[in-house]
DNA sequence: TTGATATATTCCGATATGGGTATACGATGC
DNA sequence: GCATCGTATACCCATATCGGAATATATCAA
């Protein structure tokens, strides 16, 4: 138990830069593993490698056609991410900046009228 | 080079659950690590351990008070996740199925019409 | 059947990683 | 100075992970 598992969410497969770099290619549509083996300009079994990772998080769909294995992507299993990371849009995002305020004068106001709890 | 690098970014850092959690536990202010320690019921050499890694992807700001460290959540950090998985909302989102439909109709009427490359 | 093409799996070696424990460091209090 | 608290770092170990090369599997062609 000295490593948790780290490859078995979103999150991880997300991780990786090449496999960012493979969801973005199947973004316009179903590609066969060599046509990402020419855009990645990685070697064969590696793709084969993270297409399995990012499968197994459902990040991808297969289909089998012929001898090709075609890919698709399964932007569904990214929504945890964005909603995780969603959380955190205020910190950057001037439109959360005045909410704040709005958000920190009203607590302020209750602490003054007559605010107990917690 | 056996391995890329992987706590090098933002999205690494994210990866792991305990830093996502220390993440969230920050998200409402400021907090000393001993207090992390508490919270997540982890040891506290892996808590710094794991604040050293979202302090050197720039998701923490560290403060001294006194011989307290003082973290506080820097979600700048975090953009380059939101915009990256921004761009797959589509594919859970509702609001975008329908207008899906309405690209591909649209393809499918320019390849009618006189679509030709690739 | 044999051969070629497309992809997946296996084995390997190097390295990064996370947890555990001990220890070092810095600030504070006596 | 010395003890103590709060935190960071160092060290060790087990394991996961990545890339590379070789090989297995499946499908199609002749």
């Amino acid at each position: 138990m000295a490593r948790a598992a780290t490859t078995a969410d979103a999150f991880n497969a997300v991780a990786e830069p090449r496999r960012r770099q493979i969801l973005d290619a199947l973004a316009d549509g179903e590609r066969a593993v060599n046509d990402l083996v020419r855009l990645l300009g990685l070697a064969q079994p590696q793709v084969s490698k993270h297409l399995r990772v990012l499968r197994e998080v459902g990040a991808v769909d297969v289909r089998g056609e012929g001898r090709q294995r075609l890919y698709r992507l399964n932007g569904h299993a990214l929504k945890p991410i964005h909603d995780w990371v969603k959380g955190y849009e205020r910190s950057w995002s001037e439109r959360f900046d005045r909410l704040d305020e709005v958000l920190e004068e009203l607590k302020d106001k209750e602490r003054g009228d007559g605010g107990d709890d917690e």
